[in-house]
DNA sequence: CGCGGTGTTGAGACCTGTCAAGACGTGTGG
DNA sequence: CCACACGTCTTGACAGGTCTCAACACCGCG
């Protein structure tokens, strides 16, 4: 249920057995939503964390202009909303962009588990700025690159995440983001998207078609996107 | 010295006096820094916290056109670099905008003071989320609003964070970027920062002359910028 | 007194948005 | 089995915000 949490986690830093069971021992209950739901909604005061255990979540702030823009992607294995235990209310939605299996974690759990295993709650806290990070990418995305490399590098940065959670075969994955989707994470709109694939497949870099997505060309891709993966920090040290 | 510091994560939790004193014992040294010196290395392995106590320092990333994008600014009070404790490596740097008063708190002592004071780990743990949360307002910024509201947007934040700790008085604050300094915040070129400025002056929402910016109608600007607090959490929950 | 950093201005190019229409595929109900 | 609705993808023409590339003004400071 949790092993993709897991393999998550110890990518990144050494889980003893039982902090592997504590971290089991805390899921409180599991649940499916269907696509299209909120999560968990601005402004709402939550009392538990959201671990992502297949499907795909999103984080999501909606503008006045009815527009609205994702903030990051959440793939299996990923707490969507961790940040939640120290913030109490967040100040965007967390939507499901697939039907998703979820499991949840009180945050009462949440401070027992890190009072008992200090260690682990710097792993948590690690990866609350592995979040950070990926939004400091993504705030670079969106002020200084072309849609072009917007789009490659976006998709680079999930083939590696999901790779992480074993959902990456022969450097092809799952990606059921529609382009409208894709607009919204990318700051763009759907037209333009839809454009910028043409130009890539046309390029011959990536294939997606059906929901699922190939990087066929990694190195030229790679360079269209100006990507470099240090930010999603794969080798981490010891905490 | 660590008063804006305390000013700060009081003006969200309680800290207790014992808190406090574990605090103030916790900073190592004290150092001046001059203006557009590089305080944390992208890449390096690092073992202390920067607290800043007086300036302005700033996140950034290169891209390899040769522009930079920051990614956050900060004002005294602010940790720059605390998720450094978990992360060790940053993926950016942290460069000084002015000259700077800097005290450092190494990890090992964090490690002691989070341990010893959970509570206070958590208090930690909220200001990097916070930080996440800013990033997150910067990536809808520059993926969404135009450049009137992005400029709009940055003096309602500043503004808001600088009263915090003491930095505004009427409405006014030292503000010391230049307009290249900006087009680096704000994902824009410098000439267009000019004009946007020279709009919202001749529109009288604001003056910024000699380093220093002026609110003069703060309605108006947070309309412009399509400005909401929430993301900077000031109304926190107890810990 | 010259120099480097900063601020200002103008003209033209270009990337992306806007608006609109249509194609395609799929599920639903008659 | 067909008709229809709906979401998604695609295409075209045009508009507009921001960038690029100068050049110049201003000013504090060595």
């Amino acid at each position: 249920m949790i092993n993709s949490h897991l393999q998550k986690l110890r990518r990144r830093h050494d889980i003893s057995t039982a902090e592997e069971a504590a971290i089991r021992d805390s899921i409180s209950d599991v649940r499916k939503v269907r696509a299209d739901e909120v999560v968990a909604r601005a402004g709402d005061l939550l009392s538990e964390c959201t671990l992502l255990v297949e499907g795909w979540l999103a984080r999501v702030k909606d503008l006045r202009s009815g527009v609205r823009q994702f903030t990051e992607l959440h793939v299996p294995g990923d707490f969507a909303d961790l940040h939640s235990f120290t913030l109490k209310r967040l100040e965007h939605d967390v939507v499901s962009l697939t039907p998703c299996t979820i499991a949840t974690v009180p945050h009462e759990r949440m401070r027992e588990l890190t009072e008992t295993f200090p260690h682990l709650g710097r792993v948590y806290w690690f990866s609350t700025n592995l979040d950070a990070a990926i939004h400091r990418e993504w705030t670079v995305c969106m002020a200084r690159r072309s849609a072009m490399a917007r789009v490659a590098h976006l998709l680079c940065e999930m083939c590696v995440r999901l790779d992480i959670v074993g959902r990456v075969q022969d450097r092809s994955f799952d990606f059921p983001l529609t382009q409208t989707d894709l607009a919204e994470c990318l700051g763009l709109t759907s037209v333009h998207v839809n454009r910028t694939l043409q130009e890539l497949r046309k390029r011959k870099l990536i294939s997606l078609e059906n929901r699922r997505a190939t990087i066929l060309e990694p190195d030229a891709l790679h360079e269209v996107a100006e990507f470099d993966p240090a930010y999603l920090y794969l080798e981490a040290e010891p905490l």
